[in-house]
DNA sequence: TGAATAAATTAGACTAGACTAAAATATGGA
DNA sequence: TCCATATTTTAGTCTAGTCTAATTTATTCA
């Protein structure tokens, strides 16, 4: 049995290898909001559970089992938060916050019933794949939208940051997953776009916002 | 907030005091599986919250604001259980554990959507009353079955006592929630009564097991 | 290369929540 | 009333998990 505190540790590294680079001990401290030297503490717990390995200013590698483990966390984050939008009418942008809670309820069985009622979703609201229980990830073939060029035809797949921010920007703008966009320009100068959605007028949006939609070919 | 052991002293002297007598330190000890001294700590934690008032070798009573809480945890616990029976095809002498862990997620607004998602049930799988949010508890008027004489006829409306030993005597049985009975004969030497299900065989019934059952005239 | 900087760890303190053992306090029967 | 017993509290210890401050270790750039 992992603790909670044990389990945000590993899904933050889990998440921070996930977004590209390496995952070391003061991105985790940033990301979970406390210090390294906390950090430190709780990776050096972690590998030797052997859920991790650990390389000082190199950073974190997870072991085949801490893997294993984060992969159930973020199955059980993404049926939440379908089942909280999908049945409970939750706005797909409010259920972050309940969702993290629920992922830490850590019942097989509970979670296979709830991936069979749900209907075996492949991906959850935000358009993220939901490991099935084995841990084994459907892949799709996105691409973020920052690296979009003039005239591409695109529908939004995921957004790669769930903060509250970003989440109501989207919402205010009529972007969700599954709308379609056609680029119209791309300003070299600060990254920005113009973009189109099918029903709706052209808009701006910056790089910050572009770069965290992953979007798919229409 | 509370914490995870704030709410289990609450529920736990919630508990108490529902089942006749009064709570000791002894008592919650007993119930939470900690000693005495660990409850002294805690109670003297939850008395200076104003959630209760403890009067040694008396007992412990829960102000208006400390049963508010306690109905709250009431209610989550309840209403996850139906969810689980209901929606999930649990048995009902198999969901107190995940129940358990899913009444400590505190959000209004999750508890409330899914008070209306199961259809603002009364009662849970065990027949106990679910506290709407405002706390209020939908009465019952039921008797235990010990207490009843040959000749009567009754339905089974709830079980007093979830271990998991007895929900799985009455599921061996085939004794649930709804099940008619008839008593057919009751021995003053032990206690135990023979009893005949509307559609079944007669069978003996020790006091340990009929004194749990919550039963309603048929 | 070596000094400045960034990253990580160590040392030590603190809190919450549990425990044991001992002391204090109340109860109840003779 | 008074003693034996049950109950409760107190005092002190322990662990998990966090923190700050100080120190160590690696990296980088002039």
């Amino acid at each position: 049995m992992l603790t909670r505190s044990e389990e945000d540790h590993l899904k933050a590294v889990y998440a921070l290898l996930l977004e590209g680079e390496s995952a070391l001990t003061k991105d985790i401290a940033q990301r979970l909001r406390t210090k390294a030297s906390s950090v430190t503490d709780m990776l050096k717990k972690l590998a030797d559970k052997g859920l991790l390995k650990h390389e000082p200013y190199y950073g974190v590698k997870l072991t085949a089992k801490g893997r294993g483990h984060a992969l159930q966390l973020v199955r059980r984050h993404r049926l939440w938060e379908t089942f909280l939008v999908q049945r409970l009418g939750f706005g797909w942008d409010e259920v972050h916050d309940v969702a993290e809670q629920l992922e830490h309820v850590a019942d097989d069985k509970l979670t296979d019933r709830l991936d069979d009622y749900l209907g075996k979703p492949g991906f959850d609201p935000h358009g993220d794949p939901i490991p099935d229980r084995k841990g084994r990830i459907r892949e799709r073939k996105t691409q973020r939208l920052s690296v979009c060029q003039a005239q591409d035809c695109v529908r939004i797949a995921a957004v790669s940051e769930t903060t509250d921010g970003l989440l109501r920007l989207l919402d205010a703008k009529g972007l969700r997953i599954g709308t379609q966009l056609v680029v119209l320009e791309v300003h070299p100068f600060d990254g920005s776009m113009d973009v189109k959605p099918k029903n709706g007028a052209a808009f701006s949006l910056s790089k910050d916002v572009s770069h965290h939609l992953q979007v798919e070919p229409v």
